[in-house]
DNA sequence: GCCAACGTTGGC
DNA sequence: GCCAACGTTGGC
């Protein structure tokens, strides 16, 4: 069993938008970095808990919690020309990205902004806290997860 | 919109 | 396999 956070920019796909979809449940699709690929591949599994973040906005932070529903399986995106994900050497017979499902949880009444996760002094491993780190899947083990939920649901 | 810090690509 | 050039990410 294994936290993560994904990261999304909420102008593309937002925390309300997971939790406005048939069942609260979408398919994380897009991620094009080996790295990320290969945690959604090997280690993502069902009913690990999955912190929401918005980035690239104007207010970033962890915004919500989620659940894995569906474990890896081909990301359709990277076949389709039209899509901004297309990988023409990808092919379905040998996938080159996978994606997960993943559905709403819950939503915290306020964020926690990352200006303040850097500033505790609990919360060290986490990728968000260290420089240049760019992955938008990433682990969180699991005191800093159990430290950053407590804190959520208290500012809620 | 800037720019630092990465990741990827491709020539050699 | 090196590494320069280029592209992307993401906080500010």
């Amino acid at each position: 069993m294994q936290n993560w956070l994904f990261k999304t920019e909420p102008d593309a796909f937002s925390i309300d938008d997971l939790a406005n979809m048939s069942n609260q449940t979408e398919h994380w699709d897009g991620i094009r970095n080996y790295q990320a690929r290969n945690f959604l591949r090997d280690n993502v599994k069902l009913g690990d808990q999955v912190f929401i973040y918005h980035s690239s906005c104007k207010d970033v932070g962890i915004v919500g919690l989620a659940q894995v529903v569906k474990e890896a399986y081909p990301d359709h995106t990277q076949f389709d020309p039209e899509s901004k994900y297309y990988d023409p050497k990808s092919s379905p017979d040998n996938p080159r990205w996978v994606m997960v499902d993943i559905q709403f949880k819950q939503k915290f009444s306020k964020l926690l902004p990352l200006k303040v996760i850097k500033s505790m002094p609990e919360i060290t491993e986490i990728g968000l806290v260290k420089k240049g780190h760019r992955l938008s899947i990433m682990p969180v083990q699991q005191s800093e997860f159990e430290y950053l939920l407590s804190r959520c649901k208290e500012a809620s």
